[in-house]
DNA sequence: CACTTGACCTGTCCGC
DNA sequence: TGCGGACAGGTCAAGT
């Protein structure tokens, strides 16, 4: 699903294609996934493209800014004035034809078309100030970024977590302590880190957390590296309508039944933690 | 207050 | 075959 890796691939390429182009017009056709006004982005142009752990934000001129939250099944795609779209891909919605029934904000542009397609309507547009969107209280609640964090911060955040009461996984997945680990990275590092998805905090030792915060990072540069994941669920697709190749690396995750790649004799097993479905190995995760 | 569970959606897959 | 139900998972709200 679109985790940071997924989202860090689109503000890549999107920063590349798009950084000053003008936007024409923000078509919305279903409101229920677009907040703010629309006109506030007419004619202006982007500035620059960022990224707040899940979240992807398009500064344009006049300090407005654009947010987009994937969820599970969001997606960005740009179709250039005179670049035909062939193929698509077979785990995606998309299949060549924009907009698609799952389209539900159109961004025109003054060379080509950006589409956001959004299956279950999860994931939501919104238009501010940059001010404004700063000041959401999910982007100044979120915790840092394994990929960036610095030894004081994970000193801090192990002292937070020890005291929390759940599971190690459902608490690298809370984005207050720590933001852009969802189900398929947190699933991957715990495995890594040789510890199991479902141990109490309390019960890690100090070396253990370091080496959690070391694979976390691990596998979410990884995903960045292979352009995110593109799993049978997953409909992530990336700014030109391609998926990612992480799932070709999956250590854990989608694998229920098949054997560890790294020990001997051990089956993947999974249960539910936090109600997601999470996945380990019962013989070299302890 | 801290933590857990359900809701939000829609499409797919599984079992009866 | 057909259909109902479980499942997918990011985040918020309601429940314990």
């Amino acid at each position: 699903m679109p985790e940071l890796p997924e989202i860090e691939t689109v503000k890549l390429q999107l920063g590349k294609a798009l950084t000053g182009a003008t936007i024409k017009s923000v078509q919305v056709i279903s409101p229920k996934s677009f907040m703010g006004k629309a006109a506030s982005a007419k004619n202006k142009k982007i500035v620059a493209v960022r990224r707040m752990a899940k979240v992807l934000l398009m500064d344009i001129e006049g300090e407005v800014t654009l947010a987009f939250h994937f969820k599970m099944t969001g997606q960005l795609i740009y179709v250039g004035k005179n670049i035909r779209i062939v193929g698509g891909h077979p785990t995606a919605d998309f299949t060549g034809k924009l907009p698609s029934p799952h389209t539900r904000v159109i961004i025109n542009l003054n060379k080509g078309t950006l589409f956001f397609n959004d299956q279950r309507r999860f994931g939501w547009v919104k238009v501010g100030t940059k001010e404004e969107i700063s000041r959401m209280k999910f982007l100044q609640n979120l915790g840092p970024e394994p990929i960036s964090m610095t030894v004081n911060q994970v000193n801090k955040v192990i002292k937070l977590i020890k005291l929390k009461k759940s599971p190690i996984k459902v608490v690298i997945m809370d984005q207050e302590i720590i933001s852009g680990v969802g189900n398929i990275y947190a699933n991957d590092a715990l495995w890594e880190a040789g510890i199991r998805p479902d141990t109490g905090c309390a019960m890690l030792s100090i070396p253990q957390f370091k080496l959690l915060f070391e694979k976390l990072k691990l596998v979410l540069k990884e995903g960045i590296k292979y352009g995110g994941a593109t799993a049978a669920d997953a409909k992530y697709l990336d700014l030109h309508g391609a998926g990612g190749h992480y799932q070709d690396h999956f250590r854990t995750y989608d694998r229920k039944g098949e054997k560890c790649l790294r020990c001997d004799g051990g089956i993947i097993k999974k249960i539910t933690l936090g109600g997601r479905g999470t996945y380990y190995c019962p013989v070299c995760q302890k």
